[in-house]
RNA sequence: UCCCUGUUAGCUCAGUCGGUAGAGCGGGUGGCUGUUAACCACCAUGUCCGUGGUUCGAGUCCGCGACAGGGAGCCA
């Protein structure tokens, strides 16, 4: 007999023949005539109610049958008499695969998330942490769909990498040298005989080298995990993480955000289509409203707005900050949640930022002091995507480096992208963990991270 | 890294004025029922985070430490 899965059953009306099912149970309720075995198998939220009547060799055993025990069972789909459930299997066999004891720390009963995370392999088998990975899978096949839809190039950006300043935080360092007794030269570690010959890290961005293959191949994109070695203990920061990075060359802000919108709307049109189950249980179980919140981005076209004019908002505001506000600050999230839940209340682009707040590479205005920088603010969030067009104009970014403390010698390759056939290109970033938390609700990104790295744990 | 709050049964928590610990859930046993957060009865379970101190006596008060969570910063 093929194996079928539970979300399939559960769509269908009914069986001719008997059908095989695997998975897990959830929960055992016996009586001295039936028992009723809640089966999942992680393919959907809903579980199969089998049905095993007492007449079933071995019955007493199966009554016995543990929470987290997995089993395979044989017998019948037919419709439900009861309410609850549109069909059940009616058990012909009851075979236990892998059996659970009573010490199964994942019970029937509801855990606190906190306490999930010290069982993260085993959470994937709760509704919760099963709706979040669901998701999460037909989130990342959409992204890549996306731009496939846009024929943008999907590159593979360096894991590794020697370039020590990406200006994005603080990096890990990759070696094989005995920490117990490096190689000094001078009072010195000496990395010519380390493994790279040179100080090597894991990456905290695939933009520098994703603008490379931007200048190839016109439109690309990046998705793949980068590593921030910050001591940041939040609920929105991890030491690793997947980030999305599309490039465009011959392409400006405007282009950038239009781009970025589209994607956006996008993603959130696929989970109410495609992960139509799960997002009913968050918003019902996780955050109440949260359909509506959606579908609403999905649905209204973004606004843009200067950041001058951002702070002009910001300084009539009748409400007091915690963090002061004038022009040339960077603003802080409760700033741009005032602004896009209170000023435009929906999603807002934010452009045009004084050049003394961001990166080197961002490119200069012609009003000389902003540069062409976007952020995607949204409610509930405030910034989730950033982005730029890039300086372009080989003088202009190489005195930006040296006045930023950037290595233009480390960085010659990058150089060299604007010193032959220099276009003006944009693009943007977008993590893709706080994409899931904005889509589910769910509050801290270790609970959207199948096994979370942060400061103290690697545990998994 | 800074600030705040925690750490008591497998889980979630209560524990008054300092007098040697309780509840719910979960688990076990039995009963009952086409059940579905099932229900009813009974039963069991503790390094009260560690450490030092105050005290006749510390889960409770004080110091130190560890760990966790939340907030901030950094940022995606």
């Amino acid at each position: 007999m093929p194996r079928i899965r539970v979300a399939d059953l559960l769509k269908s009306k009914g069986s001719s023949g008997p059908v095989k099912v695997s998975g897990w149970v959830r929960t055992l309720r016996a009586g001295k005539d039936v028992a009723f075995i809640a089966l999942s198998d992680g393919s959907t939220l809903a579980p199969l109610q089998v049905v095993a009547e007492s007449s079933l060799p071995g019955f007493a055993g199966i009554c016995r049958i543990a929470t987290g025990s997995a089993v395979t069972i044989t017998g019948t789909l037919r419709e439900s008499p009861a309410q609850g459930q549109p069909v059940e299997l009616a058990a012909d066999n009851v075979e236990v695969v892998g059996s659970a004891d009573e010490s199964y720390p994942l019970q029937k009963k509801r855990h606190t998330f906190e306490y999930l995370r010290t069982i993260a392999h085993l959470r994937p088998r709760s509704n919760t942490f099963g709706a979040v990975f669901r998701l999460r899978s037909s989130l990342a096949h959409a992204v890549h769909r996306f731009f496939e839809e846009r024929r943008f190039l999907y590159v593979h950006t360096p894991i590794i990498t020697a370039s020590d300043c990406e200006g994005a935080g603080e990096m890990f360092r990759v070696t094989t040298l005995d920490p117990l007794v490096p190689p000094v030269i001078d009072g010195a570690v000496d990395f010519s005989s380390d493994f790279f010959a040179q100080p090597a890290s894991l990456t905290v961005s695939g933009q520098l080298e994703g603008e490379l293959f931007a200048q190839a191949f016109r439109d690309i994109y990046t998705f793949g995990p980068t590593f921030r070695a910050e001591n940041s203990n939040t609920t929105r920061h991890a030491s690793e993480f997947w980030m999305i990075e599309p490039e465009m060359a011959f392409a400006d802000l405007i282009d950038d955000a239009r781009l970025a919108e589209e994607f956006f709307r996008y993603l959130c049109r696929h989970v109410l289509e495609n992960c139509a189950e799960d997002m009913a249980f968050f918003d019902s179980q996780i955050e109440k409203g949260l359909l509506e919140r959606v579908r609403k981005v999905a649905d209204s076209p973004f606004e843009m707005m200067e950041y001058s004019e951002a702070i002009r908002y910001l300084e009539k505001a009748p409400v007091p900050f915690q963090f002061p506000v004038s022009w040339g600050l960077d603003l802080q999230s409760e700033h741009e949640r005032y602004i896009t839940e209170q000023i435009v209340q929906g999603p807002v682009f934010l452009t045009n930022y004084p050049k003394e707040i961001k990166a080197f590479y961002m490119r200069q205005n012609d009003d000389n002091r902003t540069v062409a920088a976007m952020d995607l603010l949204v409610p509930k969030v405030g910034e989730i995507i950033g982005g730029s067009q890039r300086e372009e104009r080989l003088d202009l970014l190489t005195l930006k480096m040296n006045d930023s403390g950037v290595d233009t010698k480390a960085l010659w390759w990058y150089l060299d992208s604007r010193r032959w056939g220099s276009t003006p290109h944009a693009g943007f970033g977008l993590g893709f963990e706080r994409l899931i938390m904005y889509l589910t609700g769910m509050e801290n990104i270790r609970d959207v991270i199948p096994f979370p790295r942060t400061p103290r744990h690697a545990e998994f």
